[in-house]
DNA sequence: AATTAGCACTCGATGACCGAGAGTGCTAAA
DNA sequence: TTTAGCACTCTCGGTCATCGAGTGCTAATT
């Protein structure tokens, strides 16, 4: 499909012009932005061409073009200029990213809150281990005869722990047996090699007989499982109200119903490894709610075996270099702060000596 | 304030029907409810003197009569009947709130999407730790000579940790010393009185050198911090846009935006303690976006020195009985499952001789 | 004194109708 | 190939009449 460099300016015009009034537009309003070096009667034909193309299309006879699917596609892999984030928001996204102190909110919900400020859409932002994690390191730590803690160091970096309570006492010399064998059987193995067989072996050796190594063996189960699992997060969904698209009431509920759904989410469009840029137009999106929206996703590195994704939802009508432009900065900086070792520690005097804190887990 | 008892039986009707249908009910219909006993045009004198006393009122002349706040409130204080929850909703929040497998998503999301789900109005719920919060117990686990893992269990029994990674290494030995000393100057102290001095002299008392106490301490610091504060869920927002009263999208927009916003959930109506549900109709409510809405809210005890909060938000034409039902009965549930010592433990192949684990943290 | 039947009246909702305006496609001339 | 001109189409907004639900008031009834 070649087109002339006039249709392409004309598509242009059509899908800018479109984006940002929301509105068909005619072929007054082009010859316009073109500058009027040619007729309307010209833009006429050439748009009556691009629509037979299947590029633009009317909403009835007698209203402008609006640009159709494959012509926002046209639109964003040639005809899209990238753009940078302005001063202002590059300030806002450093100043989000470098200050925050390990509040209680965490990590996903500040970017996907940023992300959705910025872009004025709805953003998710999940994360999740790719690869097998297992135990790297374990301990157990005596606090009364009736209770221990359990920390277990993964193989991703993260450190999870519990604190136990029994209803029988327990002798603390056992804590140490036990953990020298967890140490010694528990580590290296993924959670799907956990089995029946090596729990109750483990009880043999142990001669456990009050069911110690069930529950522990259990916590590590459970523990592994939580590792590998995605968080997620959306913010923002009530921006897609403002939106005339969506001023159909029941439009945005099937939507934010959608968003609302964790499960749903981990299937949204996934960029793949390159760390470019996934944009997926209206009938692109294999989920029927965002048939007519569009979706424009980035991953990031978070550290360790953690792979993190951020992405904005919204209208087919959006700006896409301006919200791929964000995205890739935030996303840049999310990378560098998660992954780079040399990160500052936070709130703590001597910056220089000390090295860096393990950020974005618990 | 006294009124004829069939005065109330009118009021009654009214809020019923009209929580049912959303519509203003005129005489006929009330004639209707309560069996034909008087003629419709004894009701409408009657309803024009509710009217007139403030309780009622009229959309416009020649509309039936909505109930004001007024009459919402004297219609939950004295003739509203409370209401069991049934048979199948309350099995679904049982089996929500003790097949629980300590996944990914917290608690607290759990209990809001549940309450929502089940009521159909946006949901929120919170947790807080009330009292003070300090160090029980403190622990440090050497990894590598360049890594140590901090452990800490709270006085409110929950259990924090971090890995640190140091730029410079250090000497194992040092990590049994520093333990010792922060077990005795930091246990019991509440997160406002470890200052600075404490902070530079117990650096002295080890002659620390490569700034560890400082690493430590300030995660001590950030640790307490984060343990008292708050965390809230919003679920369900996008139940609202289903209701007639907020198919204005501007209106449903500006709420789901409060909701949204963390900081200003804290600042919804609260519950005294006495475990009693609060209910806030209409203009009773503080914040302007809530003005005509309302919202019904309710404490559980989380264990320990936490304290929870769930809450509804939604038209002031609301089912409270229903709501009210939902709410305490979550609450109990919950306040069951997080403060008995005696919950089971899950996953776990021998139940009666192992005793509970801490849930509701991490 | 309270209740009721009857009736005129009010007011929103619904739908038909109409004119204005924006934009198109087509044709014929440049 | 481009353009001016023109008839045509379709939406949008406003006006108008009609319909019906519901009211308040009055006069008769219990």
């Amino acid at each position: 499909m070649q087109l002339s460099e006039r249709k392409k300016m004309i598509l242009r015009s059509v899908v800018e012009m479109y984006v940002k009034a929301a509105e068909p537009v005619g072929s007054k309003a082009v010859v316009e932005a073109l500058g009027s070096t040619v007729s309307s009667a010209t833009v006429r034909s050439e748009m009556a061409e691009l629509e037979s193309m299947g590029l633009l299309e009317q909403p009835h006879t007698s209203a402008g073009r609006i640009p159709s699917s494959a012509g926002y596609r046209l639109y964003v892999n040639q005809l899209m200029q990238s753009q940078d984030v302005s001063r202002d928001d590059a300030s806002v996204i450093n100043s989000a990213l470098y200050t925050r102190t390990t509040e209680q909110t965490n990590l996903l919900d500040e970017v996907g809150s940023l992300t959705s400020r910025l872009t004025t859409y709805p953003a998710y932002a999940m994360a999740s281990s790719t690869g097998i994690v297992s135990i790297a390191r374990f301990d157990l730590i005596y606090v009364d005869s009736y209770s221990f803690i359990i920390v277990a160091l993964l193989s991703n970096d993260t450190v999870k722990n519990k604190l136990v309570h029994l209803t029988t006492p327990f002798n603390p010399q056992i804590l140490a047996k036990i953990s020298s064998v967890f140490n010694a059987s528990f580590t290296g193995v993924p959670e799907e090699r956990i089995t029946a067989t090596l729990i109750s072996a483990t009880e043999r050796a142990l001669s456990d007989r009050i069911g110690l190594v069930a529950v522990i063996a259990g916590f590590v189960i459970e523990l592994l499982v939580e590792a590998k699992s995605v968080g997620a997060r959306v913010s923002g969904a009530a921006n897609l109200l403002s939106l005339p698209e969506y001023r159909d009431v029941d439009k945005a509920q099937k939507i934010i119903r959608y968003l609302s759904d964790a499960g749903e989410l981990a299937r949204l469009p996934s960029p793949d490894m390159t760390g470019e840029i996934k944009i997926t137009i209206g009938a692109e999106n294999l989920a029927d709610e965002l048939r007519d929206s569009s979706v424009v996703a980035v991953r990031y590195d978070a550290g360790g075996d953690m792979q993190g994704l951020i992405g904005v939802v919204g209208p087919t009508r959006m700006d896409y270099s301006k919200v791929a432009a964000h995205l890739s900065y935030i996303a840049g900086g999310l990378s560098r702060l998660l992954a780079n070792t040399n990160a500052l520690p936070r709130a703590i005097t001597k910056p220089n000596e000390i090295g860096d804190e393990n950020i974005g887990e618990n």
